[in-house]
DNA sequence: CTTGCTATTGCAAGAGGTTGCGCTAGGCTT
DNA sequence: AAGCCTAGCGCAACCTCTTGCAATAGCAAG
């Protein structure tokens, strides 16, 4: 079960870019009646600093670091709520367990091979080629970045 | 939440077809090391019943109204040795959770659709147009069955 | 039929995730 | 500066799934 082996894996060019997309948050959530805590002003501040996919494990564990008092079920209701306004979104990992891609500036796909472990990007232009396959077909769209597809990859089949 | 109102829904033709193909399993067990269990017997009897997909919590449930006593980690680790033999094969629904594909005779994807919560299949053509793509992109062969995309169906985009 | 090896079982504990509920405390109003 | 309304918090309980371990029971051999 060994990760991040892949010749051509997760790359994170941009990483924490547009960083300045969380500036507004506080005044955002009060225009919409809701309330600025410090609870999610540490899970603002953990988020900040990651880049690309985090599990829901990770952060929880992340605020622990900087607040010994976090509690799992405020952190994913926080994370609901940042949701909400765009900030992260979460998906599935090939195992069922969730994940949170932080920022989600470019949609993209994941492939896992279930033989080495490794995780791949799907290429932007290979993701369009299914999503329009979809859409032509029965005129669904869909969020390929929810799901982790499981397969082999090219050198590991057999 | 409610499922089950998709316009062009879970069709199941052939379904319980090749229900024969339970039949030789205590002796193909049997020669190959294993054991022939009451518990077992349970759990093919409540598969050979069933038709498409079904959730683990929902195979759990089915094993106790036949015996009461059936135990949640014996059923999951029967599970994986049934699918090692080929009679089911595991997925995971749009929510993670779990789910089998009972006798995957024609692989084929599903659609999640997070407005009205209708189970779409994929059309095989389609689905092996998405399974090309992947693999002239990375020499990726992907298992399209194992996880349910997400989106929005026809309807329900806005 | 009895014996013995070991695959399986059931239990208990644990990890990840969700939910209902009473109390706390943001933050708008006065 | 004080008060009120209610969003959000922490807790406890529950659900799904996994794993280690000691005791049980298939089943093949004698």
């Amino acid at each position: 079960m060994t990760d991040q082996l892949a010749p051509q894996p997760e790359q994170d060019p941009s990483s924490n870019a547009a960083a300045g997309a969380w500036d507004g948050i506080a005044e955002r959530l009060r225009a919409g009646g809701l309330r600025w805590t410090p609870q999610r002003r540490t899970l603002v501040e953990v988020l900040r600093a990651c880049k690309g996919h985090v599990t829901a494990t990770e952060l929880i564990g992340l605020c622990r670091e900087r607040d010994a008092t976090t509690t799992p079920s405020t952190v994913y209701r926080t994370l609901d709520v940042l949701e909400e306004f765009g900030l992260v979104k979460h998906g599935h990992g090939h195992d069922g367990r969730e994940e949170y891609h932080v920022l989600p500036e470019q949609i993209h796909g994941h492939l896992y091979c279930e033989a080495c472990g490794a995780v791949w990007e799907i290429r932007p232009e290979t993701g369009a080629v299914i999503v329009a396959a979809l859409e032509a077909d029965l005129g669904f769209v869909i969020d390929l970045s929810h799901v982790t597809m499981a397969g082999r990859c090219e050198g590991c089949r057999d």
